[in-house]
RNA sequence: GGGAACUUGGUCUAGUGGUAUGAUACUCGCUUUGGGUGCGAGUGGUCGAGGGUUCGAUUCCCUCAGUUCCCCCCA
């Protein structure tokens, strides 16, 4: 993309509004505009890196088997009286009523209307296991929203639901979220660490959150610092293997984690004292089984291999994708800007021209954007006509991991420069070499 | 649900019972070109909405809306 062309309105002032880093620096940076309280539109540059996060949990997801759909953002009332959470769910779920005066609600959550569908269709435990999932918005009419898109009215969310046939085939599924959502925060450059948690009105014996440690997170968190040091990595895994998922979640779950509501203070004292972490985290995701509570009140049932109709065991795993976008930012930036991992920038590397209207350094410019592209690889070229600081300062708000950068004077010696956002720390070396540095970074 | 504050060009703000300050942004010209260059000219505001007091309200009072903060709440 060249940034003459693209929408990138950055501002060099703050937004009064915004009090931490990531909703500053989405504002500064052009990636959201608050369209009222909580609700945002999200902008290109926003927007792409929205795409990259989805295409993350897309691909974990279905690589764990789970199956991709979409379900609609209003939903009739009818199903939510079956469950009963119509009148359970409070003020916070947004009731609409139709030009026929029928009740309606912006969905904040999909467990009725996906074991609808399930009930609808599946009727032998020969269809089972069953993983559907969809990545779509949600709105939950909070009483203060704030922090920008961390916790917004409206958000985008991954929601997955299991249905099994029996409570150790649900707990597998459970695992085997686990494991692809250990994967899909690693992508992303994160630290997920997921901690026993609190059922709340989804409800729920077996659950667990995922947090990202951080100053601004709202939640707060005990843990055993051994904790820190686990990494998922790039091991390879079986999602069909039940042993396999069942130790990852014993390698992940053993030691001590727990939000503030579940901290046991007595189990937290065993820990060694200088183990013992209380912190500050953002959540990010949340795992549960919660067995047979819908499927028994909405009549998800299946014949079993006795012919009996038995209801089915669920479970519900959720991935907060537009809180990831604040969550990253919140971890990783500078007093500059933004600082994206490779796994979710909106754009490979930056194309700084500190020469623009040269003839040399626009035909070097040109060359590498082209060869970029071919290569495979997604280059923003900034060709403004525009002052060298300004195109730093643009570069560094909004945080691409990479810059090449284009003057006339590492021209003459036939180089050009390869930055790092991360360290600051650049290199000169030739085009072709600069090319083939970028492309062996992004494995492309 | 309880409490508090705020609302003035796109953005950040000053200020006032007689329709408003500065910065930034944007446009144009010249200048400049390796970290937000300098100079000049220009564009841009029914001072959140409605009502009241007043000769006159952006300013004072009331109501409402929006936004932010604290408590609370929270997949």
């Amino acid at each position: 993309m060249r940034l003459s062309r693209y929408f990138l309105p950055v501002l060099k002032e703050t937004p009064a509004e915004a009090k931490i880093a990531s909703h500053r620096l989405m504002l500064r940076a052009g990636m959201i505009k608050q369209a009222s309280a909580g609700i945002y539109s999200w902008l290109p540059l926003g927007y792409k890196v929205l795409n990259r996060i989805k295409a993350i949990v897309d691909e974990e997801q279905e690589r764990a088997g789970h199956i991709p759909m979409l379900m609609p953002t209003l939903q009739s009332a009818d199903l939510w009286r079956e469950s009963g959470r119509y009148d359970d769910y409070g003020e916070e779920m947004l009731r609409i009523t139709d030009r026929h005066d029928r009740d309606m609600l912006y969905g904040p959550t999909n467990e009725e209307l996906i074991t609808d569908i399930f009930r609808s269709y599946v009727r032998s435990y020969k269809d089972l296991p069953l993983t559907l999932y969809h990545i779509q918005w949600k709105f939950r009419d909070e009483r203060r929203p704030r922090f920008g898109v961390m916790r917004g009215r409206e958000f985008y969310m991954k929601d997955g639901y299991n249905f099994d046939l029996t409570k150790d085939a649900a707990l597998h599924a459970y695992n085997r979220h686990l494991v692809s959502y250990l994967r899909s925060y690693e992508r992303m450059g994160l630290q997920a660490i997921p901690m026993r948690a609190d059922g709340g009105p989804i409800g729920g014996d077996y659950t667990h959150e995922f947090l990202v440690l951080a100053e601004t997170g709202e939640s707060e968190v005990f843990y055993d610092s051994q904790i820190t040091d686990l990494k998922f990595g790039p091991r390879q895994i079986d999602y069909d293997d039940v042993a396999e998922c069942e130790s990852v979640l014993e390698e992940f779950t053993s030691r001590y984690a727990r939000t503030d509501e579940t901290h046991d203070a007595a189990l937290f004292e065993e820990i060694p004292e200088e183990r013992r972490r209380s912190a500050r985290g953002i959540e990010v995701g949340q795992i549960f089984y919660f067995g047979t509570k819908y499927s028994e009140a909405m009549g998800a049932t299946v014949q079993d291999a006795d012919g009996k109709q038995v209801p089915v065991h669920m479970g519900s795993h959720g991935i907060g994708v537009s809180r990831l976008v604040g969550a990253i930012i919140e971890a990783f930036h500078d007093d500059k800007g933004i600082i994206w991992p490779e796994g979710v920038t909106p754009f490979h590397c930056g194309i700084v021209n500190l020469k623009q209207g040269d003839a040399e350094a626009d035909a070097a410019c040109e060359s590498l954007y082209s060869q970029l592209k071919a290569a495979g690889l997604d280059p923003l070229y900034d060709d403004r006509d525009e002052r060298a600081g300004g195109k730093f300062a643009t570069m560094d708000l909004i945080g691409l991991p990479w810059r090449i950068t284009v003057g006339p004077r590492g021209l003459k010696a036939g180089v050009v420069e390869v930055g790092s956002r991360r360290t600051g720390q650049s290199e000169e070396m030739t085009p072709e070499a600069a090319i083939a540095r970028i492309a062996e970074i992004y494995g492309v």
